[in-house]
RNA sequence: GGGCCGUUAGCUCAGGUGGUAGAGCAUCUCCCUUUUAAGGAGAGGGUCGCUGGUUCGAGUCCAGCACGGCUCACCA
């Protein structure tokens, strides 16, 4: 009966709003209502009100029944189009007004409106595939009275399709003249606004959809990490390696020394973690005689997020059977720079404000290093034998801590628990870090640091290892594997007293590991590169977050 | 967890020394058939992050809390 006494519009807001507030729960309706709440109206002048006037997502919900009114499909399936945009732009760019309108070149394009501009009985729009624009002119005597007032109904956001055929504007632009409109999708909330986009970083990061549809340099950036990856496959791949997928789920957490995320399969009722490293598995795989063998993936650890870690990152991590370490230093090099090479076109890349090479690379040993860069102002420069007697390495810490209090850096710490090569470890990262922004591989690590490695031949306390710093950061690890089972096996009891003393990092025993070596691994390195950071490096980001798509976040309140 | 910064309309931001909130874009109505940050006329839209305090009076001052960013510590 009520119905009787409201105008037919009355009737469409009250089933738009119906519809707005089945299946819509934000700030913003709750708001209106509220509002509307406080004014104590009734509720139909509410309804009626707090739509014709401000919510605009009901609006829009109000448009949408329009549309369905007007006998179009809400949500139709498909779109039967001739060309992409990106065709139409470089197929018809150079064609001159002569051509086209000699031609009449007849297509049916579909994307995202995103700018509108009415012009009383015509207007002009453009859709967009995300990274290309094209625009539409709309005229009433064009397109008929049926669909100009579908035209009416569009909001920026929306997903149409168009029929017409291509011509130039006064203003020389590219233009689609519309014959026929096809409705294909509704965006219900408003778009970031057009012309200061979207700032705010964690909408950019919790909504990314958002990110991308606005900010044209985020695309770029993520087309510059899907390209490291495709080169690097094509690298590997031409290298005769296979791509393979190891477990992310382990029983034991291994292959790195990290804390790791645990998880249970209910079934089985058994407790599992996620791994912090593939690398034993791959290994067993080079036991296995895959002999090349890299994997692409995901490794979770359970630590601090910064802007250089999020709790899963993505490495590439590969291994090369009958090579050792000093093979991997020139893949390495040769393999970085063919990355800016084929994604850059250069060498030269700028990260967070300061010029990077990739075509001149360093080299040293940890301790080499260390002399290197110990600093001027804090005499005397240490020799090779500070280096190596732990009394002395002592008073070299303790040097270094008093420098580091008077010049706000980071201190190591100094006390009879820590072993020489841990301590030789600590220093490396605090005097020499933060000078490695060109190319640098770093080699020869201590032992202690390094439980999976093989021991140099002339030298029992140091590894062949290296790690490649770029830009301050670490991006590579890579070692000659440790292939002897049972040094393998006392270095995990050694390992097993560590996680006696508290440390959970240390590794755990692996007894299948071990039994795999016990078959025979041949001679073999392998590699870690963090994808994350090297997306950074190329693509001058200083947030881990800006290169992964959807980063962790806490939950939202 | 520590330090620094931030939170005002759907979006981007202004709001000396306390006096009850403003712009542009977006939205709505009207005009406009080659515009492009279209234009013109008009309208609506805010528990100024939350809680408490000082004050006659708080967006503004003070305290606490929440959320976010940057940064430092472990790690790749």
């Amino acid at each position: 009966m009520l119905f009787e006494f409201q105008t037919p519009r009355a009737v469409i807001i009250n089933e738009a709003l119906e519809v707005a507030r089945k299946s819509l729960s934000t700030e913003s309706w709750i708001v209106s209502v509220k509002r509307a709440n406080s004014r104590g109206m009734t509720r139909d002048a509410r309804l009626t009100e707090s739509t014709h006037d401000q919510d605009l997502v009901a609006q829009r919900y109000l448009k949408l029944e329009k549309i369905k009114e007007l006998g179009h499909s809400a949500y139709p399936h498909r779109y039967d189009f001739t060309h992409t945009l990106r065709q139409i732009l470089s197929r018809y760019q150079n064609y001159s007004r002569e051509q086209l309108d000699a031609e009449k070149i007849h297509v049916r394009i579909c994307g995202r409106l995103v700018a509108l501009r009415g012009h009383g009985k015509a207007g002009f729009s453009h859709i967009s595939d995300g990274d290309n624009r094209l625009q539409i002119y709309t005229r009433l005597d064009a397109v008929g009275p049926k669909n100009f007032e579908l035209y009416g109904l569009l909001d920026i956001g929306d997903f149409i399709g168009v029929e017409g055929f291509l011509f130039r504007t006064k203003t020389n632009e590219l233009t689609v003249h519309a014959s026929n409109i096809k409705f294909l999708a509704k965006s219900l909330l408003p778009l970031p606004e057009k012309w200061h986009g979207l700032t705010d970083v964690e909408i950019r990061y919790r909504q990314r959809y958002l990110d991308l549809m606005v900010n044209k340099d985020v695309r770029e950036v993520f087309m510059v990490r899907s390209k490291i990856i495709r080169e690097m496959r094509n690298f590997f791949d031409e290298l005769g390696y296979i791509e393979v997928e190891t477990p992310m789920m382990q029983p034991m957490a291994g292959g790195a020394t990290a804390r790791p995320f645990k998880t249970h399969h209910n079934a089985l009722d058994m407790d599992l973690y996620l791994r912090i490293a593939p690398e034993l598995y791959l290994k067993r795989l080079i036991v296995g005689q895959l002999e090349r063998v890299y994997e692409i993936n995901r490794n979770f650890r359970n630590e601090g997020i910064s802007t250089q870690h999020n709790p899963e990152f993505t490495m590439l991590e590969f291994y090369q059977s009958y090579s050792d370490y000093r093979d991997l230093m020139d893949l390495t090099e040769t393999l970085m720079k063919r990355l800016a090479e084929r994604i850059l076109g250069k060498m030269e890349v700028e990260f967070d404000g300061e010029k990077i090479s990739l075509a001149s690379w360093s080299r040293y040993s940890l301790k080499e290093a260390l002399l290197k860069y110990w600093p001027e102002e804090c005499p005397p420069r240490p020799e090779i034998k500070d280096l190596e007697e732990f009394a002395r390495l002592q008073q070299l810490s303790i040097r270094w801590n008093a420098y580091a209090a008077a010049h706000a850096l980071e201190t190591v710490p100094v006390n009879q628990d820590v072993s020489r090569g841990e301590m030789q470890g600590a220093l490396f990262e605090t005097v020499v870090e933060r000078f490695l922004l060109q190319p640098t591989l770093i080699y020869d690590y201590p032992i202690e640091l390094s439980p999976l490695s093989k021991t140099k031949a002339d030298d029992p306390a140091l590894v062949e290892r290296f790690e490649l710093y770029i830009g301050r950061m670490e991006i590579a690890n890579a070692y000659s594997e440790l292939n002897d089972p049972e040094e393998q096996k006392r270095r995990f009891e050694s390992q097993a007293a560590e996680w006696e003393k508290g440390d959970e990092e240390a590794h755990q025993m692996d007894s299948d590991y071990v039994r795999a070596l016990r078959y025979g691994m041949p001679p073999a390195a392998g590699e870690g590169i963090g994808i994350d950071r090297l997306a950074m490096l190329f693509t001058n980001s200083r947030s881990i977050r800006d290169v992964i798509l959807f980063p962790h976040m806490r939950p939202e309140k």
